[in-house]
DNA sequence: TTAGCAAATGATACTATATATCATACCTCG
DNA sequence: CGAGGTATGATATATAGTATCATTTGCTAA
């Protein structure tokens, strides 16, 4: 992510957390910053790591954990449950609605594209998930995939 | 899972080792069991109680790990890669080709259903990823739900 | 029958991921 | 200043998973 990006991104993640009377603090700041210069989804202890290395912060792990849960909530930062990483939101400047998110790794390469499956195949999906009596209730979907450049390799 | 299924699916989970000439230990039959006795997923560690409890078997983590894998090889067993469990496959008994698995989770009850998605709408799922520069390699997709009966209470 | 090999399991230690509990720091409002 | 809330830290521990090497077991071939 370019600096200039990053910086417009920081600013709209400040007003998004002062908007429901939170602070985007400094260490919290850090961490969001962290994600945002990796090409990669991190787990919490390489967010540790790249603290110490890149910002010279000594966090311990349960603040990495809670600070993780701020961002979380307030939608700036993602978990890739079926990997354990974290990585941040990649529509925190655009200002559309935060929609249901989608995620398509890849296998080889690491990299991570976060995508909005149009509506209606979810819906075919949410149908087809009813026959089976359930009700789909937060479609997270983690598709693992190889991206162009690693399948053609 | 009755008695008479269960005794059932064990002897098809014998012959399907044997197809590819391995065996089906009776610590990897404890394993399955385990998993085919529980309603819910497992993590390794809960197994490791289980077959302490209920077989008296006193198995060390690796060792329930080793024996996972093998039994996932053998599509016998499948992780739950957003939760960190396994569960026995659905279809070890009937005899249609192991196809992709989906899964439906509980968020409420734990309970779990091994589905198969249509393919047209996994195809049109892989367009969509196509366009987005990527290739479905795993389609293995796990649904966060509610079931029915959670969904009602 | 037994020497020898391969497959399966165990012992042990360690790494990685995550949470719980209580203490402390630091604002801000009265 | 002091009370109360928000944020962070110290410490310990739980949970998930792996690595390495040793031992057991069971087959196979002389």
């Amino acid at each position: 992510m370019l600096k200039s990006e990053q910086k417009k991104t920081l600013q709209r993640a400040q007003a998004i957390c002062q908007d429901s009377g939170a602070q985007l603090t400094e260490k919290r700041k850090a961490v969001l910053t962290v994600l945002l210069q990796s090409p990669v989804p991190l787990s919490a202890y390489e967010i540790t790591d790249r603290l110490l290395k890149d910002f010279t912060i000594a966090m311990p792990a349960n603040s990495v954990y809670r600070i993780l849960s701020f961002l979380q909530e307030k939608s700036l930062v993602h978990k890739l449950n079926s990997l354990n990483k974290f990585l941040a939101c990649a529509h925190i400047a655009c200002n559309h609605e935060h929609e249901i998110q989608q995620f398509l790794m890849c296998n080889s390469c690491e990299s991570v594209k976060e995508i909005a499956i149009p509506k209606d195949i979810i819906s075919e999906l949410g149908d087809h998930i009813k026959n089976a009596g359930y009700h789909l209730t937060q479609p997270q979907l983690e598709f693992h995939c190889e991206c162009d450049d690693c399948f053609a390799a």
